[in-house]
DNA sequence: GTTAGCACTCTCGCATGGAGAGTGCTAATC
DNA sequence: GATTAGCACTCTCCATGCGAGAGTGCTAAC
């Protein structure tokens, strides 16, 4: 069993990088006359059993050119591509739109995705931080009519969740301004962990607006993550989803259900670094054929999300890993920036 | 030129149905022996051919069964379909869905998309409702740190925008909770337009966050509604996007770009009632083999949003109507009732 | 107006047969 | 021993042809 040579290894790359630009097999002929590699097609054909034979390289059909298999773009991610970073007029064009942008967790995630899908033609996964532990910052009580208020709720991070509260019997305004500034001084600065325990009030609305609150909190921390999408059509126009349509299916069908776990599995995300998961080393079955780029952003267990590219494994890497960790440096530097 | 008979008309029906459910041309002696039509199937292609000549049939080619042209789904959606509602253990069980959600426009979008999505197994698009002229109920400063409060506005509706505001020099949550009482009485009630006039304040802080609310009010009501797309992988198993990849890709861009004004266009919705458009009747030429069925819902110029269904022109319109119809009313009926 | 019969047309599936691409093997060469 | 030229081999792809099947349109009889 011969080792992966210096001269074999960059067989593997010149295929590599041609088959994901043709998206075709490649043969020895072309990786001779394109790429002007000083051995002669016979002398590659060898190089590329070996290489087959390493598990490196795989032949759709007898006589067809070589593609490479998972391994050996799993070689090639590790020992051959480099670590790149984006071009920096890229960089300062990404960064000239974040800082249009609202500065808002949410419209940073949805530029994220677009930019993501947009740049590589792939499928853009990003989901927006996300706290384990939110605590209170603010609250306030707005009257809309009689019956009604609205329980508004500032987090730290500056998210606003809302609720619509009954009341029974009128509450002017002023009434609600005074109720809320009684359940400030009880409630803001705590966690909802630490909400549970002190419930205690004397006031029979001011119990119901606690419990309400405590409420909200729990649905809100219980909910997944509304994860952007984008690119359905940039992936649709894959080649290889011309003609097996099935595959396809199957990933939207991942995507559609919200089944986002199942795409990108939080447990196997590299903190501070880009994970990429390629063909069969997927845990779902739907992407054993597609490839996952994935990094995490935000601070260690306290707000965080991540900024993941799926594509075909066939995907052009070096810019799928580079685009991904420029995205997600950038938006943790935002979120320090503006919320630190 | 022969009048469209009766027994004409009922042949059109069969084959619509037919052809709905199989996706296969109907031959003369499928509706003679399935359907028990009395005549035989020689009389059956006579009325078969009157009918194309009308218009109203298509054959894909010489020996094939016929299929419905879009003006045969046309007349059959306006004479033979019907208005049949949605079975009332079908309504119940949806209604019983809203009630569970939370009292939410956006979190209702969700809902209404996904299940128009899932009964149908097509696209379904369901824009919350927006006003045209946004009306601020109340307004709230939020202290952050020393250099950043948080605007929050609730608007009638009850929805909430916000915005991070920096600002020079410490403010206590207590000044800016009074700066905050201050803005509210020259603000609250008052429309965008409205504000504009009205725009005059002693203190520097106060007129930036004067400046800062007309600022959000007028992004909001030039931002696009973020409209709810659901059924992506429904649509694209439908069997005539198995083969013919290209209009499937056609479709999922003009999704993906958020052209929904393309798709649904607002101008050609009829007040308090279901639209459908069928085939080369659509404005967009990627829609052109596709059908839409649409309803608008919310009070006249106010608040209105629309439910909206895309699928292949052989859809199942009796379906189709009256799901949309029925989501749209109840969507109303949910606003009407909460937020009245 | 309706129907049976029949020839006709068109698609679809399948087998056939180059043409082309790329390989693996062998034997000669550096 | 590594490299290379030569060549037979294999496999896909595409165009062609053919038969089966489906459904029609036409004609003539009822």
């Amino acid at each position: 069993m011969a080792a992966v040579t210096d001269r074999r290894a960059g067989i593997l790359q010149i295929i590599v990088r041609e088959y994901v630009e043709t998206a075709a097999p490649v043969g020895s002929r072309t990786i001779h006359d394109k790429y002007g590699v000083p051995a002669s097609p016979a002398t590659i054909r060898h190089e590329m059993q070996a290489l087959e034979e390493e598990g490196l390289l795989e032949q759709p059909h007898t006589s067809a050119g070589r593609v490479p298999s998972d391994l050996g773009y799993r070689y090639f991610v590790e020992s051959l591509m480099g670590q790149a970073d984006l071009p920096v007029d890229e960089q300062a064009t990404i960064r000239h739109q974040f800082f249009q942008a609202a500065p808002e967790l949410d419209e940073w995630a949805d530029l994220a995705a677009g930019l993501l899908a947009r740049s590589l033609g792939l499928l853009a996964l990003v989901s927006p931080p996300r706290s384990r532990e939110l605590r209170v910052k603010h609250l306030e009580l707005i009257s809309l009519n009689d019956l009604l208020a609205l329980l508004v709720v500032v987090l730290r991070e500056a998210r606003v969740l809302k609720q619509l509260v009954p009341l029974d019997g009128a509450f002017a305004q002023a009434d609600l301004s005074l109720m809320a500034a009684r359940l400030n001084e009880r409630v803001s600065g705590r966690t909802a962990s630490e909400l549970r325990l002190a419930t205690d009030a004397e006031d029979a609305n001011e119990q119901r607006m606690l419990e309400t609150l405590t409420g909200i909190l729990r649905e809100e921390s219980a909910r997944e993550a509304a994860v952007r999408v984008e690119g359905v059509a940039g992936m649709l126009g894959q080649p290889e989803y011309r003609e097996d349509h099935t595959s396809a299916l199957d990933i939207m069908n991942l995507v559609d259900q919200r089944a986002t776990e199942r795409v990108v599995p939080m447990g196997s995300l590299e903190r501070g670094g880009v994970s990429v998961v390629i063909g069969d080393e997927n845990p779902a079955f739907e992407l054993q054929h597609c490839s996952v780029v994935v990094a995490p952003y935000g601070d260690q267990a306290d707000m965080s999300g991540y900024v993941a590219l799926v594509g075909p494994t066939r995907m052009h890497y070096g810019r799928g890993v580079a685009t991904v960790r420029y995205l997600s440096s950038l938006l943790e530097e935002m979120m320090e920036r503006v919320y630190g």
